[in-house]
DNA sequence: AGCTTATGTCAGTTATTCTGATAGATTGAG
DNA sequence: CTCAATCTATCAGAATAACTGACATAAGCT
């Protein structure tokens, strides 16, 4: 075959650069041997690739019209290559990302993407699972890594990278009681209903939605705030119960935000508490098991994410101090 | 860079093979020499390929995974150089075939499609162009095919090769009052309406819509049976002329079958007349100019389809006597 | 005109790849 | 179990291909 990987190379190189002296020097070369390397292909090809009527050899129609095609296989060529060094370097078969649910509409696609484009062999699961759940799928190994909210305690057995931050804000539906409730009181007082206020209290006496694990005996007692709670293991379940006006529930600013300008939600309005609670999200993975290439690289991903998407350096905490440096 | 296009081949032909020895005698190569090829690749992207335990070598994990993008970029690096080869065979750069605009919805795209997979470089342009115009096109140079009727003289710049046959129906609109006063007078013979028939006179003393080339001296006068006749350059623009009842016109069986399904037109109904008129579909070219790789090819695949397809050997043919061998 | 920078050629060298022979290992048949 | 067949690995030498460096020559620029 005329074409090889080698002529291409230097096919490519007299493309870019201009002139084969040019080309010669930018793959450390004498110019005799692109010169030669050249006039192989050609008389091979029995086809002139440059004319040299010039001062500077110019593409022939054929040359440029083979270009494109030429530089698909470079660039395939130089991919094969990558991927042979990235498993040389311990590029896991599969990497499994277990996200909890209110992280889902977080930014986790960019960097996944972004890992799919450098390491195309690697294959990627996402599981969602709440919280506790995903940090077991990490600790059985069926999990690499788990997009999580800070923890209370710290895990020995863990080892996590802060990504960014999350707004929890407690929702409920526009019709629920409570707030028709506050509503009224408002307006006897004059105000307008838009101002109603509820007071802590009211989070503890009315059904509160949480998403957790579907052990019964795991739950984060961080987010329980009423006495009375359903549990799905559903993000959305959890939406539409909410919706319905079954009871209120802290949810992601980010998933809740459309729904809320949509009217099918209400931010719960709180005289003395802050108006939503940030908590910090990491990337978790185990200790005991080493991470692989693709893992790394995707900590790496989401942690610059994070950081050029700038740090929320103060925000509303008032639910749990954060162990975080 | 450790992959090159030459141990890719050989890398591809051990995976097919099964062994060493077998790639060796695909590739008229000593065993030593694949065996070498392997271990030299091995050991530059420090990773093993084959495990060799067994008597045969079995691939790993590794090669399993890289052998989808070897084998892409082999194909590759074939297309190249069948893409070169091509050239160097005198493939044009631009192919334009002009198409008379009845034969638009014949099978043409089939070929067109088969070419563009074939010759990947090549441009193809397609010109729609009254018969005439589309025969000019040619001389002028502009086009180096055209597809036409059956010509009624021969040109002895011309040569041509029959690809088919394609049948022009008399249509108009259900609408149109001749059609109606033959309903009429069906029905007053005590024949159901659907049985009305027309006489050849109707076809000369009813206005004729006229597919023609802009100018105006030239005219097909085997497709004029009208005294008064409009033209049009637009297959699409006498379609709307005919189906608004303003007249009657030639048109391929293919293109106004959907319509007549449809009830948007009808084919007239003669009493003396066969139903339709089938004419030869020539691919035609100029024999003062050569034909380039392209356009051969072309000219075989619209041959070979027809013949595929099944020549119709015995069909009514009242306009002209054809000089096809 | 003179300088710089091209390309092309050629002989000699270098590097890589291929060959052919040989040895060791595995499999399957008798 | 033994033998024959077939496989892979290794090695030294041969063959091939590519590269080098010097030189001739041509084109553009000041």
């Amino acid at each position: 075959m005329a074409f090889s990987s080698d002529n291409i190379q230097v096919f490519l190189s007299v493309l870019d650069q201009g002139s084969f002296s040019a080309a010669a020097r930018s793959l450390s070369r004498v110019p005799s041997a692109v010169s030669m390397a050249i006039a192989h292909l050609e008389a091979e090809l029995d086809m002139p690739l440059f004319d040299r009527s010039g001062r500077e050899p110019r593409p022939t129609a054929a040359a440029r019209a083979l270009e494109p095609q030429a530089r698909l296989l470079a660039g395939q060529l130089q991919q094969l290559n990558a991927q042979a060094l990235s498993l040389t370097q311990g590029l896991e078969e599969r990497l499994t990302v277990a996200i909890a649910p209110e992280l889902l509409a977080s930014r986790w696609t960019e960097p996944i993407a972004a890992l799919a484009r450098e390491y195309q062999l690697l294959q990627v699961e996402v599981l969602a699972a709440p919280q506790v759940d995903a940090l077991e799928l990490l600790h059985t190994g069926r999990a690499q890594l788990a997009l999580v909210f800070e923890r209370p305690s710290i895990d020995g057995r863990e080892g996590f990278q802060e990504v960014g931050s999350e707004t929890l804000v407690a929702v409920m539906a526009p019709v629920h009681p409570v707030l028709q409730a506050a509503r009224e009181a408002a307006t006897e007082r004059g105000q307008p209903a838009g101002e109603a206020q509820l007071r802590e209290e009211h989070l503890t006496s009315t059904r509160q939605i949480v998403v957790a694990s579907r052990d019964l005996a795991q739950i984060d007692r961080r987010f329980v705030f009423a006495r009375h709670h359903w549990r799905t293991d559903n993000h959305l379940a959890a939406l539409g119960l909410i919706e319905a006006g079954l009871g209120w529930g802290w949810q992601p600013r980010a998933l809740v935000q459309p729904r809320i300008d949509a009217g099918t939600l209400v931010e719960m309005p709180f005289e003395n508490l802050s108006n939503g609670t940030a908590l910090w999200v990491d990337v978790v993975w185990s200790k005991e098991r080493p991470l692989g290439l693709g893992a790394r690289r995707f900590v790496d991903l989401m942690s610059h994410d994070a950081h050029r998407a700038g740090h929320p350096s103060e925000q509303a905490c008032s639910t749990s101090a954060s162990e975080h440096a």
